[in-house]
DNA sequence: ATCGTGACGACACGACCTGTCATGACGATG
DNA sequence: CATCGTCATGACAGGTCGTGTCGTCACGAT
């Protein structure tokens, strides 16, 4: 073999720990390849831009959507995005914690990954809204709904990540549901 | 006088004109600050950076807390949500769709601006949270009142964008409020 | 008359990201 | 076995963004 396997995962690998190490604007996408033992150009082919290291790979928006498209025909939209969240909370976080929660430190100490993760929670609505609008729903509701699923993962996310210690990402979804439900019936 | 005055504004006139006749990545500083009569470096001195000539200056988020926290005591927080919104909506964008649909669509071009825009919309959430838990609101629930009430305003104005014509942000408004109210009542 | 201040220019520099071409291992095909 | 295409990577050049630093000059205050 003329060059050693899974450069993708040694250069993901190489970035945490150098973000470990001196943090994430102090380290350079040079400092990273030279530990992956690989170019600066080649890092590039991987990912898109430094932030991608960091957010690349999850394919939350794609799973999502086939999520909502295999959902039984006759849920109503919100009943869809509890199942939804019910499974990514089981699946996807369970026993995920700590690393989930130190992702997350990360991400709120620099602006420009607030920037990106902004971003991704748009695209994770975008394609929810698209999904609901292939399953009939109008489209302005179809936005309404993936919003709210939306609203509902990031906040139960952020909650979770503070306190993953005495409850279940499960639970945690369940609460800001109840507060969600009291606020609009008000 | 040494130098002509307005800066700020020549710079940001410049870029729109260059936005509009190019397209936006398409433009570089300098172009912007020759046009202007300017160097690149006073540039960085007005704008954070090349985005912020299109976000800056609006100060929504400390607009927003500030009527939040000046809103009657008395009322529920998603009373002040629908007070605030409703201002907002009379003073800021009345007659306006025209330039805001121009705006939205440039940004929507663009993944930077993207990115960008996704977390003005976080930063709005922030100021609104901190406003509504110095009104004694409890943390959890401020984030879902402040999460709702973004929800609510950037659902409206991406609506009202594509179609300004036929109906007031006022009016879209409070479509999209009983379409919520709808969707958390079954 | 002198001095401070503030806006801007001039310049250098490092980091990010891209375009383009070369290279060599590997597998398929004859 | 020979050849050929493909694919991952290297090598290198270059453009744009953003910042640090210092000089310069008008203006107003003392």
């Amino acid at each position: 073999m003329r060059w050693a396997p899974d450069s993708r995962a040694r250069l993901q690998r190489a970035a945490f720990e150098l973000f470990a190490e001196q943090g994430y604007s102090a380290t350079t996408v040079p400092q990273i390849t030279a530990r992956a033992g690989l170019t600066t150009r080649t890092f590039f082919r991987y990912f898109a831009d430094k932030r991608e290291v960091i957010f690349g790979g999850n394919e939350i928006p794609e799973r999502a959507a086939r999520l909502i498209a295999e959902a039984p025909a006759d849920l109503e939209p919100m009943e869809v995005v509890r199942l939804v969240l019910d499974r990514v909370a089981t699946e996807q976080f369970a026993g995920q914690g700590e690393q989930t929660a130190a992702l997350r430190a990360i991400i709120h100490a620099n602006d420009s990954l607030r920037d990106r993760d902004a971003r991704k929670r748009d695209d994770l609505v975008r394609a929810a809204r698209a999904a609901f609008i292939e399953r009939g729903v109008p489209s302005l509701r179809a936005g309404v709904v993936a919003e709210l699923g939306a609203l509902l993962f990031h906040t139960a996310l952020e909650e979770w990540a503070t306190d993953h210690e005495s409850r279940s990402m499960t639970v945690v979804l369940d609460q800001v549901m109840a507060l969600l439900d009291a606020e609009t019936h008000a």
